[in-house]
DNA sequence: CAGTGGTCTAGACCACGAT
DNA sequence: TCGTGGTCTAGACCACTGG
C-alpha cells in the first residue's frame, strides 16, 4: 500500500480507537516522519488528505487538531445563527470586519439602486472562526443601518426596524477555496477549501431584499434540505 | 509573492484571456516547471490548489485539464437526471455498476425490512464520470426490480410500476473526499473531494421509500435551493 | 529558546497513456 | 518508446508560537 495511504490510516485508526479526540493535536509532522521511515512531503500528503476529507485542520505554526462536530444548517429556513447553534451545544459568535456604502456596484441584475450597504461579517463556533460574509442590501431602503446592532441577526433588524420580511430565498451552493481577502480574516491558506452559498432573499412583491455571499469552512457545516 | 501563487495566478489568467478553455490540456507539470525555475512538487502544489478551487482537474497519466461548466442541481425536486442534462447541453448516461439484496443491513433506523435491494451507478456527463450512488430500499416492496431497466430513473420504476410515488424527501450535503471504492469506479484517486448527499426520501404515509448515498465530483456540480 | 508548520530545492523511480 | 502524472527521498530556510 502507498505510504501516505498508510499514516492516513493510521490517523483514521487514531479517530475511531478515541486515542483522538475532538480539538485534540496530532502527533507532529517531524515525529510522524521518523515513525514511519519517511519525508515530511510524504507526511503533508497524507494530512492534506485527511484535512480535504474534513477529519483535521491546520492552525498555522501551530499544528494540526482534529476537526469538532459540524453545524448542522439548512439553509432553507430563516435561521438564527445563535439559536442554531446554541441547540447544538456550540457557543456563536459574530464580529463586523467592516461596513461601507457602494455605488458602483455590479449588481445591477439585483438591485435597480445605484447605492448598496456592504457589510462583511465573520462568524465562529466556539472561538473557532468559521464563516465569511458579505452582505448587500439597499442603502435607501435601509437607511442608517449601521446605527443599529450589526453583530446579531440582520433579519430581525429589517423585520423589526424596517417592516421588510423575507418571504422568498433562493441559494446556490458550490465547493471552492477561500478567496486571499477571505483567507486572511478567517486565519487560513489561501486555497482552504470551502463551501460558497449565495443567497438571494426577496419580499413579499418579489423584489430584492438583500444578497449573501457567505464562505463556509467546508469542515464545519452540514446543510439538510427538505423538499416536497 | 509565493511562487505557487504566481504560478496559481498564471493559470488563472490563462483561464481568464481564454487561452484556455473548457476541456484544454494544460501545459505539462515539467513545463511549468521549467518556465519559472522551479520544481515539480511546488507545480503540483498550484495544480492542487486550482483543482480544489474546482477549476481544473486531472485524468491519471494523462494530464491536467480545464474543467467543464457545473450542472445546476435543486436537490429538493424530484429529477430527472438526462432531462436536466439535457436542458442544461450536457449529454448524460448511466451504468449499474453492482445489484445485489442483502439481509444484514446497518439501516434499521430507515428500514423495518429485513432484506433490502442494494444498487450501485455511476452517471456520467459528456463521457465524463461525475457521479456514483447507492441506493437501498425494500426488497420486498420493490420485488423484481431487477427486471426493469435500472439506468434510467428509478422514481419512475417506483412509480409506474410500484404505485409509489415520493412526496417527500431530506437530504444532507457535506464535503469530504471520495471512499477508495468509489473512487476507483469513477477513475479518480483516493482522496479526490467531493460532495456527499445522503438522500431519505419517503412517500404518502411517511414511511421509507429508498435511501440513497450520492458523491459528486465537487467540481461538476452546483446545487440551488430555494425557500419557503 | 526550541518546536511547529509553510515553502522550496534537486533530484529519483514507477506505471500508465499515447503513438 | 517517450511523455505524463503519481509517489517518494533528503535535505533546506523562514516566520511564527509557546514556554
Amino acid at each position: 500500500m502507498l505510504l501516505y495511504q498508510q499514516i492516513r490510516n493510521y490517523i483514521h485508526q487514531l479517530l475511531s480507537e478515541g486515542t483522538l479526540n475532538t480539538g485534540d493535536k496530532l502527533p507532529s509532522e517531524r515525529l510522524l516522519q521518523e515513525q514511519f521511515n519517511s519525508t515530511r512531503i510524504t507526511v503533508r500528503e497524507a494530512l492534506l488528505r485527511l484535512e480535504a476529507e474534513g477529519l483535521i485542520y491546520s492552525q498555522t505554526r501551530r499544528g494540526w487538531f482534529v476537526t469538532p462536530t459540524k453545524l448542522k444548517w439548512n439553509p432553507a429556513t430563516k435561521v438564527n445563527f445563535y439559536e442554531l447553534a446554541k441547540q447544538q451545544g456550540f457557543v456563536a459568535d459574530t464580529q463586523v470586519i467592516s461596513h461601507q456604502e457602494i455605488s458602483n456596484h455590479d449588481l445591477k441584475a439585483e438591485f435597480s439602486a445605484s447605492t448598496l450597504h456592504h457589510l462583511q461579517r465573520a462568524r465562529s463556533l466556539d472561538e473557532r472562526l468559521v464563516m465569511f460574509e458579505d452582505i448587500f442590501c439597499d442603502a435607501a431602503r435601509f437607511d442608517g443601518l449601521a446605527e443599529h446592532n450589526l453583530n446579531g441577526s440582520i433579519t430581525q433588524i429589517m423585520a423589526n426596524q424596517y417592516a421588510t420580511n423575507v418571504v422568498n430565498e433562493q441559494c446556490a451552493i458550490s465547493v471552492t477555496v477561500l478567496p486571499d481577502d477571505v483567507a486572511q480574516v478567517l486565519q487560513k491558506n489561501s486555497g482552504t477549501p470551502c463551501l460558497k452559498v449565495i443567497r438571494k432573499r426577496f419580499d413579499e412583491l418579489g423584489s430584492s431584499v438583500d444578497y449573501n455571499i457567505e464562505y463556509w469552512l467546508h469542515n464545519a457545516i452540514e446543510m439538510t434540505v427538505e423538499g416536497h
